[in-house]
DNA sequence: GTTGTAGTAC
């Protein structure tokens, strides 16, 4: 065996470098099939004993099958050890000391004993002593089988060692290339796109000589995450035959990278191909659903999903990714319903139910799912934690966060991470102590993220303090230099506190840095189950002239009871004829025009905004409650607001 | 007849 370590250790530091077939002699060394590696052939009552060591469920049956082992003379067996190792493997049973000392007593070790035992560190995730245990087979002259280079393959992808990714990629090919075996090239491609090398992984696919489902599975897979949806959709143009597993990377493919709208589309053409589907594929489209926020397409996915057999109420998956999607659609009571409803729950069943509360304003159920869900076996973690925090934060209970926050560490060895910092900084700024907001954020042992100072710089907004809020915006502007919000909301800040040079430095700024606004829109669901999309000041809808109309009538309305328009929410100096219209158009407005136009006197409106909602539409929606009698809720960025009769579920506090 | 590769939620 040739050892490439020389010529490939360099392989690092040309990060973009990828081995090609090409440069390999064209007919390789064939690698030795495992059978001629064997000594000899299993006897009867090896193989009795491997049947036994199946069942085995534990550790005290596996001793007694070792006893029976070694009372046989079979402690050279490497079929037999290989076997009791991996029995123990199951049971994650820890690699030292009892399964190395078995492997340590054979004298000539083969492929499988010492595929066990890599395996095994593997799944442990003791990933070096993985990798060191084939250099000593290697060291020992022991010839790696194809299964050797997918355990290793996969230790390289854990520990995004491209490196000795890269070696073993040599090896390999030296010893026949994965030609002849699609698996070692699929695990190859994993390494690859694990370690962060696509366009590797991508040259290895198109150098295979065959290649199957899983082979192109994985690249969609890896463009979608890359947010790269037009790669992973070409691809899967190409793919012969389109199985359940490739339909799911592309229906969740397409969640995860915010186009809820095709995500579905595609879920729809999947069952139109009469493709199955299963708990990933329902989870990806209700993830889709969730995002959109439309009851109708909830109640849809909903009755699908109990009508497959991984149905609704007999899965803790997808009951789970059920209540996350009705509490984004608004219906909290739904998702409460599925809560309740369910057979088996998870940390992941509470942590969404704790967070729908939250999002929501419950506080109050919040807390109590909380200290019902501490009484079970569950075991909260660091999503509940961020769930009860954020209850407390939208509920303006300070003491209460605070006890919580102690209490993670201190009771459930949890430590607090940033995303839990920015739940705290929430807290406090919205509560008005700014001072001590800002003391956290500059004490914290952990190195604040851009959430962090974004938490800190919303608060700012809320009581207008631009003092800290230039001292927040300085840390964004360099930690997300691209993100637009920022600088937008530092710019709201200076306005609302009339500082109109600051506001046009701002301005500048962004247009240094080619930032434009992110436009604003709201969507709302019709009667027939179509959703509307308005941007602001965008007056395209066909019914355009019927939603100026009953948006004046209600503003006239309002004004009669002593509605004031809040002018200090236009961020741009001009005269406050301009801010009413400005005011007038933002996109809620025109859906909540829209939705009382268009849908059943007495039914609800249900309106999704991109972006927080603002002070004048927040009073404006809260008066239309009233007059009109409807019950109105608006998800926006960050939380639901429930108006009813006048009053707002976020007690005018969010 | 020992072994391995792709997709999932808070």
């Amino acid at each position: 065996m040739v050892t490439l370590s020389r010529k490939f250790s360099t392989a690092t530091s040309d990060s973009l470098a990828c081995i090609s077939l090409k440069q390999f002699p064209q007919n390789p060394q064939k690698p030795i099939p495992f059978y001629q590696i064997q000594q000899q052939q299993p006897k009867q009552l090896e193989s009795q004993i491997v049947t036994t060591l199946d069942g085995c469920k534990n550790l005290t049956q596996i001793k007694q099958v070792h006893a029976r082992i070694l009372l046989n003379g079979l402690d050279q067996s490497c079929y037999v050890l290989a076997k009791l190792i991996r029995t123990l493997t199951k049971l994650n049973i820890p690699m030292d000391p009892y399964p190395l000392s078995i492997f340590n007593r054979v004298k000539y070790p083969n492929p499988f004993l010492y595929n066990a035992l890599i395996r095994g560190y593997l799944i442990e995730e003791s990933l070096n002593e993985s990798t060191e245990f084939y250099s000593l087979m290697r060291k020992e002259g022991v010839v790696p089988v194809s299964f050797t280079f997918t355990a290793l393959l996969k230790a390289c992808g854990a520990k995004m060692d491209v490196g000795l990714g890269r070696q073993i990629h040599g090896q390999t090919i030296l010893v026949g290339g994965f030609g002849e075996d699609l698996h070692v090239g699929n695990s190859m491609i994993g390494m690859y796109i694990k370690c962060g090398f696509l366009e590797c992984g991508r040259k290895v696919f198109d150098e295979m000589p065959n290649r199957d489902a899983i082979s192109w599975t994985e690249l969609i897979s890896a463009y979608a995450k890359s947010g790269n949806m037009e790669s992973a959709g070409e691809l899967f143009d190409g793919l012969p035959v389109k199985d359940m597993v490739a339909w799911t990377v592309m229906v969740s493919g397409f969640a995860q990278n915010a186009k809820p709208r095709e995500a579905i589309r595609f879920f729809e053409k999947m069952q139109e191909f009469g493709v199955e589907t299963d708990e990933i594929t329902l989870i990806g489209v209700i993830s889709a659903c969730a995002q959109l926020g439309a009851a109708k397409y909830a109640d849809w996915i909903r009755d699908v999903a109990e009508k497959s057999e991984f149905g609704g109420k007999h899965s803790v998956v997808v009951g789970s990714a059920l209540i996350d999607m009705y509490s984004k659609c608004g219906s909290v009571g739904d998702a409460y319903r599925v809560f309740q409803g369910m057979k088996e729950r998870n940390v992941y069943s509470y942590s969404s139910m704790i967070l729908g509360f939250a999002m929501h304003g419950l506080a109050h159920d919040a807390m109590k799912l909380f200290d019902e869900m501490v009484k079970t076996e569950i075991k909260p973690n660091r999503v509940t934690f961020i769930g009860v925090l954020t209850a407390c934060s939208h509920a303006g209970m300070v003491e209460q966060g605070w006890q919580i926050f102690e209490l993670m560490e201190k009771c459930y060895g949890i430590k607090p991470s940033a995303d839990h910092y920015t739940c705290m900084v929430d807290l406090l700024g919205r509560a008005g102590r700014l001072q001590e907001a800002h003391e956290l954020v500059k004490t914290m042992p952990i190195e604040p993220h851009g959430g962090v100072w974004g938490a800190l710089l919303g608060a700012c907004r809320i009581h207008k303090r631009a003092d800290i809020a230039a001292i927040a915006a300085n840390h964004l502007f360099e930690l997300e230099p691209y993100c637009i919000g920022n600088y937008i909301l530092l710019a709201n800040i200076y306005a609302s506190c009339g500082r109109w040079n600051d506001v046009s430095t701002v301005r500048k700024l962004m247009r240094t840095r080619g930032l434009r606004k992110n436009p604003a829109f709201s969507w709302i669901e019709s009667e027939k189950g179509m959703v509307h999309e308005f941007f602001s000041g965008d007056m395209t809808h066909p019914r355009s002239g019927e939603i100026k109309q009953a948006l004046e009538d209600l503003l006239d309305r309002l004004e009669a009871k002593g509605y004031q328009p809040h002018l200090s929410s236009v961020s741009y100096d001009v005269n406050d004829e301009d801010k009413r219209r400005i005011l007038m158009t933002h996109s809620e407005k025109l859906a909540l025009a829209f939705g009382l136009i268009s849908t059943i006197p007495g039914s609800k409106i249900r309106i999704v905004k991109n972006l927080r909602i603002c002070e004048d539409c927040h009073s404006v929606i809260c008066g239309a409650s009233q007059i009109t009698g409807r019950e109105i809720i608006v998800r926006d960025i960050m939380r639901f607001h429930h108006f009813h009769d006048g009053i707002c579920s976020c007690g005018n506090f969010w």
